[in-house]
DNA sequence: TTGTATGCGTTATCAA
DNA sequence: TTGATAACGCATACAA
């Protein structure tokens, strides 16, 4: 691994490991020679200082972990790609854990994250259906965590997410605007809390034009992607509906699946919106139309947010949560034909 | 951060911190009652070994760094999906850095990786053009690297990649036989060496059928939306090919918009090959064609292979080459008219 | 099977 | 401005 140490480079300049040290930090009085001549021998020999003794000795990793559902997924890799690049200026590392949507690698990573193999915590969550007090264990440590997109309600820390409920108004009202009177809203949790915000925005847009909610209209969905098929095509046969919502990108992509199987042709039979930031989404047979969250911004707040709270714990108010807009984009897949 | 540590707990049991902390590995002699008493104290308390203490010992981090050009990009987010994977089962964590193929971010990263924070890193390099001999120090040191996708050819290291050269023949030959006989190829950095093996499949396949080689149909490209449109834009309209290979997912995208733009109808005037990850290319307006890379399985690879070189650094020889298939997957973009 | 003592590589305190 | 030394939290060699 590493084969040169403090001492050995201590040793080679006839100077003391305190010395040296001092060498590598910006504050410490010490000889502007000295320093010069240290760092350049540092040069030399590639030494740098030891991260996890620094670590160990400092009580912090400069580090932070950041926790996803998903990976290969537009929405996150655009998210982390923003929170890498702040972490990035602040010199900081990130770790990143992948749940695969299972609650108990969720609260595994968390735990494991106890060790102070990370100063803080950026997370999407998995697991609304379940328990969420191990992360009050975090807090009592003091480990600062920040939501973003995906939350606990029942937790209180900072978070970043969107304008949910709004756009979904907006969405259901677009489609009932495009005509269509049997909407129906697919969903992969209605317990999410995310699922559960743009739910009541379909539900009350529905409402403000009298148009009768109908349960079956919504429709639980899995990440399968064959088990997706039979289901959609399932509710597209028997309850014929002329648009449909989704509240997740992958779903979209399910609708027009099963729309190509059943020869259902899209706008003219079927409209389609969905949250979704795929950047290609005007390439897409129709293009569809979609409410597009600014998944790089809300990865950059929510690293502003956590380097907030690392820089100084009291400035950042526990309840405070960050509101981005998303973006309603009309494409063919709603189009009045 | 962590508030408990061994010598509290084992003060809280009556033990000596060593016998704790033996509860704590799996080898060590321990009576089975004491450690499991040590073991139902610690979760009581939370406690958990401090990483930074024990790595400092142990002098090994297990983690594992992974640095990609870019992570908004469905072959990179794949492949950083096997990796996590693999990783997860061996208990090692992930660091990620994203160059955004700038170079001199890849050396950074890399240089700052000597500091014990990583056990192995794994590539998809940036810096075709530069200067690699940065990297030796790593094998100096005996840092083991893995690259996948985009390699050094002058480094010696093991590596993972596709068989772009057998991939890249048979595109350009699908479109041959198709009916292309002007096929434009378009490149974001004809140095790279992906870039050179790509784009030999196609002279050759050009030189197989007896279509004379136009340089000015290859297309040297950018990571730009903005500036590819208007290349393209220029490109098509001068040189009118008739068909187009891409060598990177974008530049299918760009091709598609410059068509939108120019009205010029895919596959009827313009047959269009790519490769390209997008699990949703049947989608697409007209579905693409596609060469895919089996990318979750490359990232699988890599990790295996950097995980026999941690295990067992003998085991693996440096020139070490895995070549995964990738699938040519015919769609609408290249249909015969 | 358990405890004692030492060192991993660094930084901070204090003294020189 | 520099040096000696202790401590960060843990794991191991060795002793008991």
């Amino acid at each position: 691994m590493q084969n040169i140490n403090i001492k050995q480079l201590a040793k080679a300049l006839n100077l003391s490991t305190s010395t040296v040290s001092r060498a590598f930090r910006d504050n410490s009085d010490i000889n502007k020679e000295t320093k010069e001549r240290i760092l350049s021998k540092a040069k030399e020999f590639n030494y740098q200082p030891n991260h996890y003794a620094s670590n160990l000795r400092e009580q912090r990793s400069k580090t932070i972990a950041v926790i996803v559902p998903e990976l290969a997924n537009n929405f996150f890799s655009q998210a982390i790609h923003g929170i890498e690049r702040i972490a990035r200026e602040k010199g900081y590392h990130i770790l990143i854990y992948a749940t695969d949507d299972v609650y108990e690698k969720e609260v595994s990573f968390i735990q494991h994250l106890h060790n102070g193999r990370a100063d803080g915590i950026i997370m999407s969550v998995s697991g609304e259906a379940n328990d969420h007090n191990y992360l009050n264990e975090l807090t009592q440590k003091r480990l600062p965590l920040v939501f973003f997109d995906r939350v606990y309600e029942d937790i209180i820390t900072p978070r970043v997410i969107t304008n949910d409920y709004d756009s979904s108004f907006s969405a259901t009202q677009h489609l009932i605007k495009q005509g269509c009177k049997r909407i129906a809203y697919l969903v992969i949790n209605k317990n999410l809390s995310i699922g559960k915000f743009r739910m009541q925005g379909y539900i009350d847009a529905l409402l403000k034009y009298n148009i009768p909610y109908d349960d079956r209209l919504v429709v639980d969905c899995t990440n399968s992607y064959s088990k997706n098929n039979v289901i959609l095509k399932q509710m597209l046969t028997e309850l014929k509906p002329d648009g449909v919502f989704t509240s997740v990108e992958r779903l979209a992509f399910a609708t027009y699946y099963a729309c190509y199987d059943l020869n259902i042709s899209v706008p003219e039979q079927l409209k389609v919106i969905g949250f979704s930031s795929l950047e290609i989404a005007p390439l897409l047979n129709p293009s569809l139309t979609t409410i597009t969250q600014p998944a790089t911004k809300i990865g950059i707040e929510a690293a502003n947010l956590l380097f907030k709270m690392l820089e100084n714990p009291e400035s950042v108010d526990p309840n405070e949560q960050i509101v981005l807009n998303s973006k309603l984009i009309k494409r063919r897949s709603t189009e009045l034909s």
